[in-house]
DNA sequence: ACCTGAACACCGTTCAAGT
DNA sequence: ACCTGAACACCGTTCAAGT
């Protein structure tokens, strides 16, 4: 009986199925066994396409944060600044759940680190000092990731009826979960123009 | 033969020892049998003072986020803001390997949101609309939580010579991490500059 | 070449049992 | 009242063995 010709695994589908887990279960959620078990295999199997947990999960960051445009700055660095931050918000909801990989370990994957690159270049081209820009860049990640983290609807949401009494000041209306979302667009939209306008 | 008359484990010692490895080893060197060893103890005594791991870093959040300083607004809105970040932020990097965890699961610790009622208040009676003093809030936060984690010094300062060929624009000379400090706190006071300015 | 079984060194948590 | 031993249901990773 000859061997099946395709593989069962390949780098590509560990990936999309772990990334699928890693959205429906949280990050938590991820273990290397259910990923094996989704994908029709033993644990061990995977170690042949994939060489830590880790490193897997650097690979699917890298992925999903591949929808970041850097292109604005051709433009206006200001326009470069806000798109920039606009297209890394939106990647970063489209998997909130893999953020806390991202924020926890060094940024030290290439892609970040090209268009960290990219971004510091076209700030010193607009007259920014080299230090200046590497600040202007690390603030306007703060409000990406900050906004991406800690916000409203993943937040604090889960219990409108405990806060009324204790809280007075916060509003319950704004903690359900459908204006939440609304809201972090919104923070995150106010806090970036307050940023780049205040430079 | 009388029990020693003071028992070994308490809530307190079992907080501030776990919060000693989490400072040394950092979050994920943190575990219950290695806390209880730490403690001259079995793991499972440890469930006797507290209710479960995650319990626990709950509360050792709470602590560190006692020194955040919110009595600014009493001044002056923009003052207030411009202290509460600054307290924030350095109640934070006194212990920065418990970030990861204030960031991932929901802020939903009751001196959190005592504080966060404080600050909306506040904003309210300067002037601001209630959806208004929320954003605020919450870009505030971006700012503190985006500073704390997506830091220069953990972030990619490891290997310098790594960086110097491939990218360009990027001062090497920042990645120094006697530099990377430095600039970590001068970045987060421009961002909070721009962004109160900004307002 | 690709996958498996079994093992190693870990986890958090529970619970009957000891003192 | 306080701690322990042993167990349960998990982890990530390795490696000889099978096809």
């Amino acid at each position: 009986m000859p061997r099946p010709s395709t593989p069962l695994l390949s780098p590509d589908r560990i990936r999309s199925v772990a990334l699928a887990i890693i959205d429906r279960d949280g990050l938590d959620g991820l273990s290397m066994r259910k990923l094996a078990a989704s994908l029709g295999v033993q644990a061990a199997s995977l170690y042949g396409h994939v060489r830590t947990k880790d490193q897997l999960l650097n690979d699917i960051a890298s992925s999903v944060l591949s929808a970041v445009d850097v292109s604005g700055f051709s433009v206006d660095w200001r326009e470069g600044l806000i798109r920039c931050a606009r297209s890394y918000r939106a990647a970063l909801s489209t998997h909130p759940n893999i953020v806390p990989f991202l924020a926890y370990g060094p940024a030290g994957r290439d892609e970040s680190l090209q268009r960290l690159d990219l971004l510091h270049g076209a700030l010193v081209d607009a007259g920014w000092s080299r230090r200046e820009a590497t600040m202007i860049a690390a603030g306007l990640m703060y409000i990406v990731f900050g906004s991406a983290l800690s916000s409203f609807s993943s937040g604090f949401s889960s219990d409108p009826a405990d806060y009324t009494d204790r809280y007075p000041h916060l509003d319950r209306a704004h903690l359900l979960p459908g204006v939440a979302r609304e809201l972090d667009r919104d923070s995150f939209e106010l806090a970036l123009a307050a940023f780049v306008r205040g430079l």
